[in-house]
Formats: structure tokens, sequence, C-alpha cells
DNA sequence: CAAAAAACCTAAAACCTTTTAAATTTATCT
DNA sequence: AGATAAATTTAAAAGGTTTTAGGTTTTTTG
């Protein structure tokens, strides 16, 4: 069966394609068509069923209705929860979301948006970066994409933002953890280590320990990579367990991480370190929860996020914005 | 700056648009355009730096390059693992993913199927169903439109699956149980419980029960509701408390309730009860690494149920398909 | 060297909307 | 009734590809 299209609907109901298109678009009063006219053509699309045909109309308007949405990966649940947000947002407002993941890779983000942009044509991209700098976004090609930030700030770009406030959360967990009486907090950061909430977090770290009158010791903060984080935390926790045996606290810079951590401490080896140290994690999740250790954590507000990146997103595609919109919001304290 | 059109290269060139789209696609050879002629082309195309306008395309050939997945909710790990699975397939491929979740809700997944379909234009569909009976999905409207259907199996429906091992792996994991004594096994279930893969553990859990000469106790099957899962769980367990006082084990049909049993448990009130049972769970989750109780597990093959199920879309896409497919992935027992 | 075959290329139609500019019909005013 | 204004409606253009059907060249053949 063929698909139905304007034309069958205009032989039908005997008016003009052009009258079926405004009514069709709510345009019937914009362009004075008659009440009597409006219902009837109302009826009568809704009982022969028809829609529009997608592809035309974006032809014609140069509208998608398709926001896209890039992260490091999808199946984590930060951004999984941003983006189950961001699409309810969206849905309602009659856009649709398109998800890619870049796992960490500068050169699949470049695809990714060249993609989004140019050959999907999406009215808009939401973005969480790995980018070190911000050179690719200040290309010329991208001035007329509208573009929100999440998660992660590009330096020096002036550009829509919806964050969260790393560096007060960092502060507040390690004081925290000083008020404990700890004295020996590890960080344990991931890379690439460039990336503003990283930055953010170590500084944070930093500047609590120096107010409280601490020593930072370099040799305690640990590079953890992205992709071997087992690996990597339990090489870390070999090294403190060798040459720093004052250790009393280890301070997860994300999720992942701490669970790394959690995993790694169940192994025999790292016993006596387990149960003389103090666990701290940027992160909060259901774990934390559920297991006998007392873990306090920082707690992001994804839902905020991902309602306020959907909805600048559209302020910015319906050109209902001015200034970039710059929003930090701020995290939660929960502790165990 | 006006985006580049065919037109302005032919122009540039001095070759027709239609050779130009023939090379571009790559039926340069099919049309016998020469080769030298075939390298020019590219050769000012790359320089130009023209992408094709996807609207204009996917108008004259009726494709998206798009598939669309819907699931009950992507902020789940086991779906956004999945769904991250089927994004690097599609990707490969030159398609792009398109996500939206339920909420396990029949009618929202009725406005997605029809929205992605006629308004979007996807070329193909996964979907993990919540629906009751595939009526709606046997809808002759439907009868051009590309379904694979995962997770979920529709009565009488013959269709594309890609689907695991419920019945199975319950057998397998029940049985477990039973070999360490367990006699008195409760099962959390969820619902809406027609769902096929709530349906065919229960099946198993109680086929094992009967096969290895135990009663099946109705009472023991508490119905954990979707949307208040802690809730639930927690009435469940007081009910167990109070009239089964043998009970020695608590069977969970997702990960959602095993991680809702477990905070439960917790409690002051439940105490005396979680020393007493062994916990089993369908889905294994990585918490179960980290904590102490041991809690064994069917795992679920995310990583090929996204593989497999894109790859057949695809097929199905090109034509590829000659009779409907149906795959059924097996699970691993994790024994904890 | 003319005719036939092969190689290479192109004009125009088709895809289906939305929007502009204008036409037609109806109502209002002398 | 004729002219003007207001209320409705529409024809045609535009948006940018891909594909069909056919048109030129160039090469081969007798």
């Amino acid at each position: 069966m063929k698909r139905l299209q304007l034309e069958d609907i205009s032989k039908q109901l005997g008016y003009s394609k052009t009258l079926i298109s405004m009514v069709l678009n709510g345009k019937g009063n914009q362009y004075g068509i008659s009440k009597k006219t409006q219902e009837a053509v109302l009826k009568a699309v809704a009982e022969l069923d028809y829609t529009p045909n997608k592809f035309a109309r974006a032809l014609r308007t140069g509208k998608s209705f398709f926001v896209g949405l890039i992260v490091a990966d999808i199946s984590n649940p930060f951004y999984s929860t941003i983006a189950k947000n961001i699409e309810s947002v969206l849905f309602e407002q009659g856009y649709n979301l398109m998800v890619c993941s870049t796992g960490e890779n500068e050169e699949h983000e470049k695809r990714l948006v060249e993609m989004m942009v140019n050959q999907q044509g999406v009215d808009g991209l939401i973005v969480a970066s790995t980018f070190k700098n911000a050179d690719f976004y200040t290309n010329s090609r991208y001035a007329n994409t509208p573009f929100v930030f999440i998660d992660r700030v590009l330096p020096l770009f002036n550009a829509n933002y919806v964050v969260i406030d790393n560096y007060g959360g960092s502060i507040e967990i390690v004081n925290n953890l000083i008020k404990k009486n700890c004295k020996t907090i590890a960080c344990f950061s991931i890379t690439p280590s460039y990336i503003s909430t990283i930055e953010d977090r170590i500084n944070g770290y930093k500047d609590a320990i120096t107010k409280n009158k601490l020593k930072i010791d370099e040799s305690l903060i640990k590079q953890i990579q992205f992709d071997r984080i087992q690996k990597d935390v339990e090489q870390s926790l070999t090294e403190l367990l060798k040459n720093t045996p004052e250790l009393d606290a280890i301070y997860c810079l994300n999720n992942n991480i701490t669970t790394a951590l959690l995993i790694a401490l169940r192994k025999k080896e790292f016993e006596k370190l387990s149960s003389k140290i103090k666990i701290a994690s940027f992160d909060d999740i259901d774990l934390f929860n559920i297991i006998e250790r007392k873990i306090t954590s920082v707690s992001q507000p994804t839902e905020d996020i991902g309602k306020n990146s959907s909805l600048l997103i559209l302020d910015v595609i319906n050109g209902k914005q001015t200034n970039k919109s710059n929003v930090v919001l701020s995290t939660t304290l929960i502790e165990r």
C-alpha cells in the first residue's frame, strides 16, 4: 500500500495541498482559513491516517527535529541517566534524541560531530566533550549549529554550558575526610586527566589539603587509565602498600574507579590496607547503600543536568537565546 | 556561508550533477564513468568539503540510515550496555541510532513506534517491547518496516528475535540453590509479569522446584511493581518474615530487585532474615563482586544481544533476509 | 570510410513538502 | 449595481538529491 501524500488528501477533499499543509502546521488562522474548512481538513486527515513525509518536510524547512547527544560512554550510568532525562524533555517538545559514544577518543568525537551536523542534520548538539582544547568547535563551519556542552568545560571557550561544581564538591568531600581525622589521603584520578571535571576535582583535593595545613604529596595522586581501570587501580594499591604505610584514605574521582577499588580490596593482598583506610568517592551510586563499608560520596544532579541541557538547547534552536548561558549545578555530599 | 550543493560542484568541475552523484555513491564503475573522471570528482569533492544534503537524499531514496531502539528504560545498565553495542555496530555501517524509553508503558510505546516509523522515517526498529500481545505490531501499516525484537518475546508472533534462554538460566540457578540445600525458596518477580522474560524465569523456577521434588508454594512468589521496587521488596520481606520462618533463599528475577533486596536487608528489622538466607539473582552486576555476601547469578550476554540484533536489523534492511530469524543466546551461571 | 558497438556522460523527472505571491470568492459600502 | 475591501483559497516555485532513459563521443569492425 503506497503511502498517502498531500496530493491524495487534496483530491479527496477538494482543497489545495497548500491549504491542507497550512492547516496541518497549525497556521490555519494565520493564513485565514475558515474554521469550517480547518475542521474538515483535520477530520479527513485523521480518518485517512495521513502523516507528512518527514524528509520532504525537513528538506523544505531545514529542520530535522533531532538533537544529538555525544558522550564518552553511553553505558556509563552517569551518562545514561542524563540521556534518559534529556530524551524525555525532548520528546515532549516533539524532538528526538540521537546518541553516540566517543570512547574518550578525540578523533571519534570529531567524526561524530561532523556526521551529526553534516550528514544527519541535527538541529542541535549536546556534548560532553573529550577534547583538550576548543579549536575544533570554534571552527566557523559550526557557527550556525546550536551546541550545549555538559559535564565538561572546554578551556576559554565561550559557549553554553551545563556543568556541576566539581571544585566545590571536591573541597567538601576532602574536608570531610580530614574532619574525620584522615591525614594521608591518596587521590585516584583518571586519564585523560586534562578533562575539566577531573582537573577541578584534583584542584579541589589539593586546595582542601593545603587549607587544612596538610602537605600535598604528588606521589599520592595516581593516574588510572580510562580503558584499564581495574589493572591500574591494583597497581596503584601495590605502590601505596609498599611506600605509604601511613595511608589512611583514598579519594576516587569517579564511580568506575571506586567500584574497581572496592573489587580490588577484596583481594587477599590488600586485606591489611583495606581495614585501615576510609574511602571517598566523587559520584554516588546505589552500591554505596548496600555495602558494609561506609563510603562518603559527592552526588551529582544527573536529572538536572539532563533537564537543563535539553531545555537550553531547545531555547537556542528556537532562537530564544541572547547570551551564552552557563549553568553550574551544585553537588550534594552524602556522608556515611 | 551557504552550503555547497551538487550544482556548485557540477559548475566547478564541468561535469553533470548526475555524474558526480554517481561517483559519490560508489556507482561510478557500474555506470561506466572513467577512472580518470572519478578521481577528479573525488578529489574536487574532498577539497571543496562537500557533503550531500541528508534530507534531499532521504527524500529521494526513502532511506534515512537511522535505526530506532525502544526499551523500557535506557538508564538501566542492561539496556544501556545493549545500546552501546548496537550503536557501535551501526556506526561502522554508516547507520545511526535513535533511542527512546517507554517506561514500561504500552501507550507510550505505541506513540514511539508510530513516531519513529511515520515521522522520523527510521529504516528499522529494535524493540524490547512492553506489550502483552502482538496485535499492535501485526497491523499491516508496519508490514514494510523491518523489526527486530530483543529481550522479550511477544506471544505467537512470527518475527525476528534476539533473546536469551530465560527458562534455562532460571532452571540452572534454582537447581544450584537446591543443590546447596535450600528447600524454601522465595521468588521476587516483577510487574508487568506477563512479559515473556519474567514468565519464562518463573516457569524455570517452578519447574526446577518440581523436578527436585520440592513443593511449589504460590505465596512465596512475590510481585514487585516496576515503579516502586524498594517499597514492595520490603513489604514482601515483612510478609515472609512473619509467615515463612523456614525460608532459606530468595531468588530475584532481575538486577533492580536484587539491588533493592540488598538495600532492604541492611535494615535492622530484616537482620535476622538476612543471615539465614541465600540470594540468587537473574542478571549479574558488578556489585556482586564487591559485597561480602555470596550471590550466585545468571549473567546475560548483553554484548551479544547488541551485536546480534544490530547485524540482524541491517540484514533485514538490506533485504538479505529470507526467513524470520530467531536467535536464542545462552546465559552463564556465575557461582559464588 | 561508413556502420555498429562500446564507452562515457547528461537532461529531466521524481521524491513530497512548505511558502510566496497572487487569484478568486464573498462581503461591504456608496 | 459597481467598486472596493476583506476573506478565503491556490498555483507554482523552491528545497537538493538520485535515477531513468537517452544522448554524445570514441573505438572497433568489415
